[in-house]
DNA sequence: TGTTAGCACTCCCTGTATATGAGTGCTAAA
DNA sequence: TTTAGCACTCATATACAGGGAGTGCTAACA
């Protein structure tokens, strides 16, 4: 365990580490008044923090520099996150919701603020369509064999897709399909067992629930949204191109994006480099947490930026935003 | 005018630069068996074009590299676009379209076919609302203000907006007035005229033109899709991270991209420097193409790269692959 | 008159040597 | 246990020389 001595020169380490992004010698420690003791003590105090694995040096004669096991100590024991009052929306830009006209613009609109006010690159997940209700389904053939169905959900939410249609089904009975979902399944969950049995109903003679699957399951609902993707560019760790590229490259695979913001638990979820599996962002931290209504989740919201990252702001920003937006998207499905 | 020497001269000049981009001697140039003069006399003819602004030397005692006026006489007078057969489809990697199945996809496809042919960066512009036909309209209230209003266009395309429903307005009149234009304006250009007229016919005691309008005009209808962002680190004119990065911006503004690719003519335009307006590609050149189906323009699809880029080969593929595309597109509409 | 060989000159790039400075670890004294 | 002092390390900055690619000019040649 760290004395109390110990976790006041990590936390220095870390604040100037976040601040500079240059090593952090021993002078520069002592100057801060919180520690408190001559830069001889601190030499002593950083080369034992080194041998437990809290700090690092780039090279010989260099100062000390956070490594992930110290970032992890940071983030679990030291850093009280900045906390945001009630009526700081405004200071904080944030978009008077009346003019926003969808659940998605909402998040949208709050994934801007965020990369704004910290310079990190924030992504959203839209919701999932499993996890909306259905308000109301509609099939518009376009072709004797290709139809476009649509789904709209209690969250105003739009979802289309082409299908095929069945050989043996007419016009008439998928217009009897349709009334038939809208009047007994409204308000159900999107599951793919959301339409089961509703085949027998209509004694045809043949099986339809695979098809009727298949009307539910809407491919591509994980809508993934980045935005501040150059704001990155302004932290000095991605100057370097090649791994700027490998971020970049990043953002064009939605499965492992998805991944790797999805909170595995409730509240704010901080996974610091290597805690994220994926090796372009080894060197990066990601802050996360899921925005709820009725208990249920239909978002997240996540900031990911250098592991040298404010984790007080970003922390404290996340965890008002995500209570903030949940709250406002509550108001505004009420209100619709 | 140019004497015929000057012509290959230039040509050999350009060819190189675009293989290498580095500033071409005149020793380089003399072994090119076209020209068959030696390098002292190169040396005098690339004097004279550099008088004439056709080429620039970097700094004195360095090798010649193109202007813009030097690309665009090349791209005028000189360059015979690489001409791909009919038959070459499979060759480069087109997909089977059986299995795509929206006009998007198949758009976006040729996209990212394009941008692993080229390696530069392709942009694509879904259909405009404006220029699609209406085939099903449907408007689905969500509470007593509010309502989401969907068309679906005869190419298969689902748009969808949110719009607020005028305080006099009850749901059974919705459902007459979305009946009365299923019923007559199926077929019509979704030009913001569409509506006119609709209103006398109800005898509402009020006018919702203006509503109805609304209606049919879906913001955001511009598709931008770009691909192959990534691959065009790998040209060495955007190690520079700024260059990169006013670029990234660039994307983020869809309004600018649109004015950027949009073909003001019919075939392939080709945009040097700065032709483009717009600062951060003043030393890009954009190629692009109008995407046409019974004669109207429904897409456009274009190369963004540096302006030492393969003229022959980038034209040649945008001319091939927007008839391609426009073929299949009109097959596969006929076949729905 | 047009073309070419020769030559001095320019300017970039690279590698080497040197100086600087921030920071460390160790020792010994307080 | 803490601190001052000191020798040592290593990255970074600066200066400088040598090499090389390429030019412009001149004079000779067909």
């Amino acid at each position: 365990m760290l004395t109390e001595r110990q976790k006041r020169i990590l936390w220095a380490v870390i604040d100037d580490y976040i601040a500079s992004a240059e090593p952090v010698g021993s002078r520069t420690v002592s100057k801060k008044k919180e520690v408190g003791v001559s830069a001889a003590t601190i030499r002593n105090e950083m080369a034992d923090l080194e041998e437990m694995g809290y700090l690092e040096q780039p090279y010989t004669s260099a100062g000390r520099i956070p490594s992930q096991k110290g970032y992890r100590f940071y983030v679990d024991h030291i850093v009280t996150p900045y906390f945001w009052q009630q009526g700081q929306s405004e200071e904080l830009g944030l978009q008077d919701w009346g003019s926003l006209d969808s659940l998605e613009q909402i998040i949208r609109q709050t994934a801007t603020l965020l990369s704004k006010q910290t310079n990190y690159m924030t992504i959203t997940l839209g919701p999932t369509s499993f996890e909306e209700r259905l308000r109301y389904l509609q099939v518009v053939p376009l072709s004797s064999r290709h139809a476009i169905s649509i789904i709209i959900t209690e969250t105003g939410r739009v979802y289309q897709q082409q299908v095929e249609i069945p050989q043996h089904l007419t016009e008439l009975q998928i217009q009897q399909i349709v009334q038939i979902v809208n009047e007994r399944l409204q308000g159900q969950l999107l599951s793919p067992f959301l339409a089961q049995g509703v085949s027998q109903q209509l004694e045809l003679g043949f099986d339809l629930d695979e098809w009727l699957t298949r009307l539910f399951h809407m491919e591509n609902s994980e809508q993934v949204y980045t935005s501040g993707t150059t704001r990155i560019l302004d932290q000095p760790e991605f100057q370097d191109i090649n791994k700027m590229r490998a971020l970049l490259d990043l953002l064009e695979e939605t499965q492992t994006i998805m991944q790797l913001i999805q909170p595995t638990s409730d509240g704010i979820q901080v996974r610091i480099g290597k805690e994220n599996v994926v090796a372009s962002v080894s060197d990066c931290s990601i802050i996360s947490a899921s925005i709820m209504i009725h208990g249920e989740q239909v978002g997240t919201i996540g900031v990911l930026g250098p592991t040298r990252m404010n984790y007080r702001k970003v922390i404290g920003l996340i965890d008002y935003l995500s209570r903030d937006v949940s709250d406002k998207l509550h108001r505004w499905l009420r209100g619709l």
